[in-house]
RNA sequence: GCGGGUAUAGUUCAAUGGUAGAACACCAGUUUGUGGCACUGGUUAUCAGGGUCCGAUUCCCUGUACUCGCCCCA
């Protein structure tokens, strides 16, 4: 027994290891070409930038519950679907959602094309469906205007749990209507979309944050309340006073809640009409029989919100609180960006976040159908047989898995198995050139040979039948 | 942006100042056209860069990533 390992095989792996794709050191220094420059080759990163993941098969089966619910319920409220890009101008973001927001100050990705345009990666969605709103003269349209967008957003941030700076949202925007009955309804449609996907234990918090009219007078006198306490307030806390003073009220710094607790509240300093607007959104929400926690703390962390804000928290064993959505109204959002006064409101979910508290909680998922009947071949003319038999199969509706590319039946039948088929279909050279197959039966083991043209109404008559249930092993995590 | 922890095969984990083992997974074989079980064999890894050292995967520094917390948010 002389086994002579083959080491000659300069394995293109050796050079790929797992992490890294790195050339060869001394390919490095040869490189040399243009303009006599030396050119290094940087290596090759096997991994994603920072806070950007790949969300693999096996994980998709939530994402596709996600996304038929979603696809299911937008229709029903009368939503709209629009697709945005995912780049737009810096300063739409800038003017929308304001300078002095953390989004802005510190999470924005911003950067200059090659034609010198100033564009940042969207970090929320509603700013461009804004734009849109106006460039396309939707003002127009018979109110309300109700539109629907799912896609990637991008923040700077530090990623950890469920923190992403790529992460998926489904946003809602309803443009047109002042009447606080659609954010009763908008409420309503967040709820149905959490129920729809298992998630019963959320709890909604809300507020009202006012117009700007009685925001300025509120905000005034927040910061005289908190001028005459601020050796209490944390040092941010401090500096806010002067950048973006509602923001304290939503700090967790111990010593700043205990200052925020006696602070004054916004509910307490609306002016008239938006202390209607919100109590008559409570009476709403209680005629829909929609629980909900109004919390004065609330705020948001974008400046164009006005009057009606609310976030939904889904709390964890730990009983620490988690955000999966928010939402409000800003009615002057609009306007400020130039288009036709509109009043408006909306909210979005994180559907990253909605898959994760799906998965801890065991929510229910969809996966792609499985095949149940698998194509095994043996010799060149087999093979040709097999792959327009799947073909014909494939057009008739029949799922079907296989393995082509092997040699052995052993090995496709092993595939096979581990697939967790029920029926294999064997064309050996015999079978080829009588114009039969084999039809295994994978539980039993028994097999029996028919004429090729009865294979199709034989699978049929077994996917009729019931699953049977196989113990089939998990393959990794893929 | 700030602080703590971590970084070894596809995965989960070992070990070591002298270039690394296992389990599971994967590929193949166990008389040549038949899966699961069993047995045998095989492929695959020390995050990157620098420093100390005769020698580092191990010690030190830096970077990067992951993770937890803060901040913030989805």
């Amino acid at each position: 027994m002389s086994k002579k390992p083959i080491k000659n095989k300069v394995s293109s792996k050796r050079n790929v290891s797992k992490k890294i794709v790195k050339p060869l050191k001394k390919s490095v220094k040869k490189v040399s070409v243009k303009a006599g420059k030396k050119i290094v080759q940087e290596p090759i990163v096997m991994q994603p930038p920072r806070g950007m993941r790949d969300i693999l098969p096996n994980e998709q089966e939530y994402w596709n519950r996600v996304r038929m619910v979603l696809d299911k319920e937008y229709p029903k409220y009368g939503f709209g679907r629009i697709d945005i890009p995912v780049l737009e101008y810096s300063n739409l973001f800038i003017r929308s959602i304001g300078k002095g927001t953390d989004l802005i100050d510190k999470e924005i990705y911003t950067f200059v094309t090659k034609g010198k345009d100033k564009v940042a990666l969207r970090p929320e969605i509603t700013a461009g469906v804004a734009r849109a709103f106006i460039q396309h003269g939707m003002n127009v349209l018979p109110k309300p205007v109700k539109l629907f967008s799912i896609g990637p957003v991008y923040r700077y941030d530090r990623p950890q749990e469920g923190r992403y700076r790529e992460h998926f949202q489904a946003n809602f925007d309803i443009f047109g209507e002042e009447d606080s009955v659609l954010d009763a309804q908008l409420i309503q449609l967040a709820y149905r979309i959490l129920g729809a996907l298992g998630l019963k234990n959320v709890q909604f918090q809300v507020n009202s944050i006012g117009c700007p009219d009685c925001r300025k007078e509120y905000i005034d006198m927040l910061v005289s309340y908190f001028e005459s306490k601020k050796k209490k307030l944390c040092k941010t806390c401090k500096a806010r006073l002067k950048t973006n003073p509602l923001r304290i009220l939503d700090c967790k710094e111990d010593k700043c809640v205990q200052v925020s607790a006696n602070a004054p509240q916004t509910v307490d300093h609306l002016c008239n009409g938006c202390r209607d607007h919100f109590k008559s959104l409570l009476e709403y929400l209680d005629e829909l029989e929609l629980p909900y926690a109004i919390n004065p703390q609330l705020v948001r962390g974008l400046d164009y919100y006005t009057r009606t804000v609310f976030e939904i928290w889904s709390t964890d064993e730990e009983g620490k609180k988690k955000s999966l959505g928010g939402g409000g109204r800003y009615d002057k959002l609009i306007e400020s960006l130039g288009g036709e006064p509109t009043p408006a409101i909306g909210f979005a979910l994180g559907i990253d976040r909605l898959v994760l508290e799906m998965k801890r909680i065991k929510a229910k998922s969809y996966e792609n159908p499985k095949p149940r009947i698998f194509i095994a071949q043996l010799g060149n003319l087999a093979k040709k047989k097999s792959l327009k038999l799947f073909s014909d199969l494939e057009r008739d509706g029949i799922l079907i898995a296989e393995s082509f590319g092997r040699g052995s039946l052993k090995s496709q039948l092993r595939t096979a198995n581990r697939l967790g088929v029920e029926m294999t279909i064997i064309i050996g050279q015999k079978e080829a050139l009588d114009e039969t197959v084999i039809m295994k039966n994978m539980i039993t083991g028994t097999q029996e040979t028919v004429p090729q043209e009865k294979v199709l109404n034989a699978m049929k008559k077994i996917l009729k039948s019931k699953p049977m249930i196989i113990k089939k092993k998990k393959i990794n995590n893929i």
